[in-house]
DNA sequence: TTTGCAAGTTCTCTATCGGTTCTATATTCT
DNA sequence: AGAATATAGAACCGATAGAGAACTTGCAAA
């Protein structure tokens, strides 16, 4: 997300007048509209400042687009540690949504540079490896593991689990931490990676 | 960081003036703007002074930037979610410190509003309660218990521990999660409390 | 399908703001 | 006295800002 700072004293006056008339148009501003409100009387200048917004990610790119101008607000107030929390996961059933809030405070220490997001876990299959019922466990979401690792998989496209992957030549055996639970064993074309464990935060 | 001492009176006035009015800014000052506020009337001098500070480090560099006069302080950027990382605990010893950095990021909600800090765990005699060698344990400092917490005691004065607390009329009994390790009783003058496990972390 | 207009894009030109660099002069301290 | 510190003021120039014109493009009415 773009730095505040960066941005030039008209900019955030600027940036400051769409938030703060987000809902006032039905569709989003055009550039004169825009213009009109904050005393100015040319569209070019208006125009360049509006760039310098899409630059910082402030506001959404609206590359040609006309009518009802797309000057539209991407910034959920989603701070920098904050995560979407998905929902639960338990062995064998899809992730299932869960009461509270949907995103959740993550600290850098515990999170990748790639996008993740966060999901409580269910059950006690990954006890052993010290991941209990409650848990949540912070996910870096991309497709592919390494041996050893313990990932979110989806199997036949329905079902989600939490296990420690381990990806042999035509079979992929997804392990428990749990002595009384079986490693389970699937072609490769059943399992789908969505994500590795990278962080855990539990609350007492 | 700069040193103070290296300062000369009237760079270390406009320091102070600019720590005191941080916030009354919306943008950062301009040289004139200091020079009016610090009753000057020559932008140059004010320059060179402004030029002092960002050479001891205390103020940002301001390349041709418009109203680029912002402090470098780093105690704003300390966000109120660090805590202390006093070092590692394991059995029997006492707490010890460690390499790194001396402080942690801690998301609010594996914190108390109390006093809080932060402790690496080594060893694994809490392990069946999902707390593994290397996990970080996040402690509310307080002298007492409930029975089943998950404490930090000081045994004898001199040595630490992270053990399950059951305190019974005149005994006080540690107990590890681990099942090939015993619980320890204690009278109750042999043990102090030093805090509660409320938060953990792990990275992978 | 054509056509007109609304609205985004790209220019140039201009004014002002504000950081930078000078020189010259004063003040304070050793 | 001489060095370090401060101040004033002028000149310079890049950055910011706005105006307005010309061009392009998408949408919709004719």
């Amino acid at each position: 997300m773009g730095n505040y700072d960066l941005l030039t004293r008209r900019q955030r006056a600027v940036l400051d007048y769409l938030r703060e008339n987000e809902d006032r148009f039905v569709d989003a501003p055009t550039l004169d509209e825009l213009c009109d409100a904050m005393g100015l009387s040319s569209r070019g200048s208006m125009h360049k400042h509006v760039m310098a917004l899409i630059d910082t990610g402030f506001v959404e790119p609206m590359d040609r687009k006309q009518r009802g101008v797309r000057l539209r607000e991407s910034a959920e107030e989603v701070g920098e540690r904050d995560l979407p929390l998905l929902g639960a996961i338990a062995a064998g059933r899809p992730i299932e949504a869960i009461a509270g809030p949907d995103v959740i405070d993550v600290p850098a220490s515990l999170r990748s540079a790639k996008p993740c997001y966060v999901l409580k876990v269910r059950g006690d299959s990954m006890i052993e490896d010290g991941i209990l019922d409650g848990d949540y466990v912070v996910i870096e979401q991309r497709g592919n593991a390494n041996n050893g690792d313990i990932v979110v998989a989806l199997i036949d496209e329905e079902e989600a689990t939490l296990k420690r992957i381990l990806q042999r030549p035509g079979e992929i055996v997804l392990c428990p931490a749990n002595s009384e639970m079986e490693a389970m064993h699937f072609t490769p074309d059943r399992v789908r990676i969505q994500g590795v464990v990278v962080g855990q935060m539990r609350q007492y």
